[in-house]
DNA sequence: AGGTTATTGCACCAAGTGGTTCAGTGAACT
DNA sequence: AGTTCACTGAACCACTTGGTGCAATAACCT
């Protein structure tokens, strides 16, 4: 599902993912090691279906693997995603440090000795 | 409006700004330097009513600035808001580090005798 | 003053999100 | 076989999102 995306795609899905605090929790969770969906669903007080959705989203992004084993869905941590954004952030802060240190540091300047 | 904001209300807010990809087009272009709603408008063909709602929620998540100069509307960088996504992120790489260090590193093994 | 320009607010729309409940389905236990 | 358990799919709901067009406002130009 995550494969034969082009890149604006995955970071969509990536950013969006973690973009709930409820699922950056569960990746928490999933980080102490795998879990099934109601143990993920237990400590919010939620629906099993809501949490599957949750889940879902995760797998949709690449940041969360499953795998039915018995009558229950092990989940655990995907593999390499988050790389992604990762790297889209550092590229934005390279234009944003580039910003500050040219044509707009004389703003910066007058800040300073208006003060 | 960035202000007095819980830290997971930021992390939400900067992660679905960025969750766009025509809004993370319009910080590229920002990086730049500033720009008027119209000039932003404009490369995407995009209505000014569009591209002004674009930039309040890149403004509301702290990633833009705005200013009213003249009739025009001057959008700039914002300051520091990626730091706190760059933050989150990196805290979560840590535990997936971890959980690579750990019992499922046979896990990556496997996969490396396969081939 | 009058005309042009740039943005803005409002109403609208289709699609997506985050949650629910309820009725299956398939595995495990007795 | 029958029961229980964990998940799943479908339908529903209120709210948000990413767009649009149109009318109003405010600034600038002549």
């Amino acid at each position: 599902m995550v494969n034969h995306m082009v890149q604006h795609e995955v970071l969509d899905r990536t950013f969006a993912a973690i973009a709930d605090a409820t699922r950056r929790q569960i990746l928490v969770r999933l980080g102490q090691g795998p879990a099934s969906i109601g143990e993920l669903a237990e400590p919010f007080g939620m629906s099993l279906t809501g949490m599957k959705k949750h889940v879902h989203v995760l797998e949709n992004a690449g940041l969360v693997v499953t795998e039915k084993v018995g009558r229950a869905r092990q989940c655990r941590l995907g593999t390499e995603r988050l790389e992604d954004a990762m790297s889209w952030i550092r590229f934005y802060q390279r234009l944003w440090e580039r910003r500050l240190d040219g044509l707009d540091a004389y703003f910066t300047l007058n800040k300073e000795t208006e003060q």
